[in-house]
DNA sequence: GGGTATTGAGAAATCGATTTCACGGCGCTC
DNA sequence: GAGCGCCGTGAAATCGATTTCTCAATACCC
């Protein structure tokens, strides 16, 4: 591979020239054209790595995912990896499975790699520790959850208004006993979900007793989402509608509804966050969509803006969702067509 | 940060007997524990940056795969993490979108950082271009799909018989004319798989002629596997069951019966790959369980084996498929209970 | 005891880019 | 015409590690 004193020697000038060329500095036009006209004969480029060394500065920006099988965070990657595409940024995809340690490994790594930045979806919210990439200078975007604390730029969804959106819709359609399965207490958007959940409920006339004996918290996977709604289907009162928080623990409480003999729109269920294949599902399923490819997309814009030597002050950017209604809550009495 | 000529300084040695403690030089006994105890005063990590400019090559590994959203690819993702991760390796991941151009420029990445090697996934058998890496001696590892005519390590999955298997099981549970979907000619994973389609159909006694009319090729993605199905419902003789070459293609499938009416399992389906939330399709499917974790496990054991120098002849590992019986093949008969 | 291996350790070169510094040339002002 | 300032340029320093080279000290052999 040619490097930059290729470069110089085959056009008669010196490298630092030629790094003058391809950064912006005075050179005049001729020499450059023969600069130009070498690195080309040369198959010049120039050699990141070399270049990172130098600046202190890779162009590689991390980006960490709480669970890379989860669809709603693959969407999330792609919408960041488009972006950054558009200003040759890599992007390094990091699997934190959830657990504080391995984030914190993650993290350590972007700091000895020196990444330009990172863009986190926390694994936790109080133990996600950012101050030490804040400390060395080092930009970084929180995407889907807000790490407490953090002094960072942020990208969030509308989570209290998506569960009161959703809620709203369930009791609209004639739902009256509903209840929540939301996320890990202490997580924003389990919190946020059941908080607009709540809300909803308030405003209909349910007492706060009755929802809180109604709300569950699981852990955002399958296997807790069936527990839950086993849980809530052996209760003295159980319910006839459910507002599950996240897109796997819906699968698992469908399970659980299937094995007690629950069907959907009988027993209504709505899920927050698409559920790939929701079309296989009988009958289809109502969903709050999340815009997870655009929060990525943002998350990213804000990245490079911060790159670019922006100090505005910090700022959320907050997406909404939509309420997509199909036949899992076409009501009590049943009837109701797939949309 | 601190760098290795801090320790150097505070441990009273040259940074070149810092460098030799930690890379396996020879270092009385005395020395070394100096060192290691001011390295760990300061915290000192090797900048890695550094590290990848004079040894040439980064502790970085690409790894390309054609569709992130698609849960066999991210599953093997996880795999090559988890192997990469043991011996501290960091895995980029790069979504070429089964596009040749979107794949080369990330092959050129991979070069310009000067990765350790890559792990691909080809986009396309043919025009998948793997020459410039091996020219400049970077390992590279095939898996799933091999790139026709490319000097490299492999990993793949036994598709024909894969293939063989699941026909065999059709024509086992009673359904006779059966119909397979594939990929995209000219790719190995289709090919190989429709070839133990016919293999099995010969077998039985079916006609080539009749196979051949009854085989379609798509694109591995959802709407082609749609519109193939409509087109083999719509034939004179339709078939009573079918063989779909991969997941999503499957789903397509499926949407495409259950809108002709044609119920599992009266209509055999069989999806070679898992399709995940196989367990709220109704009836559940029978699938070929492809390894995709040990998949991407494997193949980035055999490039570290490459990292570290072996220059054993070129490897090709083939590991096998099992069948996962569920009702959607119960049999034309009806009857089959869910496994 | 003299001469040769062997070993440990530091000085310095190296990887390939960016950036500071110094300098010569040119144009402008008074 | 002397003096000041700007511009374009190349030489050299720099980033932080690894590795070669060199040398001194010790061990070993006859």
């Amino acid at each position: 591979m040619a490097t930059i004193s290729d470069v110089a020697r085959t056009a008669g000038v010196s490298p630092a020239t030629v790094s003058r060329v391809f950064n912006g500095g005075r050179v005049t036009a001729e020499r450059a054209e023969r600069v130009r006209r070498a690195a080309a004969d040369l198959g010049f480029s120039p050699n990141r790595v070399a270049r990172s060394l130098r600046m202190q500065r890779a162009s590689v920006i991390g980006l960490l995912i709480p669970d890379i099988e989860n669809p709603f965070f693959t969407s999330l990657a792609r919408g960041v990896e488009d972006a950054a595409q558009r200003t040759n940024l890599s992007v390094v995809l990091c699997n934190t499975d959830e657990d504080v340690d391995k984030e914190r490994r993650y993290l350590d790594i972007a700091l000895a790699e020196q990444m330009a930045g990172v863009i986190v979806a926390a694994a936790s919210r109080k133990r996600t520790d950012l101050s030490a990439l804040a400390a060395r200078g080092m930009p970084v975007v929180a995407v889907d959850r807000r790490p407490r604390a953090a002094a960072v730029d942020a990208v969030m969804v509308d989570n209290q208004h998506g569960g009161e959106d959703a809620t709203a819709h369930l009791l609209e359609r004639g739902y009256e006993r509903i209840a929540c399965i939301t996320g890990p207490a202490g997580a924003s958007t389990s919190e946020d979900r059941l908080a607009g959940y709540r809300a909803a409920m308030h405003e209909a006339g349910v007492s706060g007793e009755w929802t809180r004996a109604h709300t569950r918290h699981a852990d955002f996977r399958v296997d807790g989402g069936y527990a839950a709604m086993r849980e809530l289907l052996a209760l003295r009162t159980p319910p006839d509608a459910v507002f599950v928080a996240n897109n796997l623990m819906t699968v698992g409480a469908l399970q659980a509804l299937r094995e007690a003999g629950a069907e959907p729109p009988e027993f209504g269920i709505l899920s927050f966050g698409d559920v790939p294949w929701a079309s296989l599902v009988r009958p289809p399923l109502t969903t709050v969509q999340l815009p997870s490819y655009d929060l990525g997309a943002s998350a990213a814009a804000l990245l490079q803006d911060r790159l670019a030597g922006s100090d505005k002050p910090l700022q959320t950017v907050v997406l909404r969702t939509v309420l997509r209604a199909r036949a899992s809550t076409a009501g009590p009495g049943g009837g109701g067509e797939p949309a």
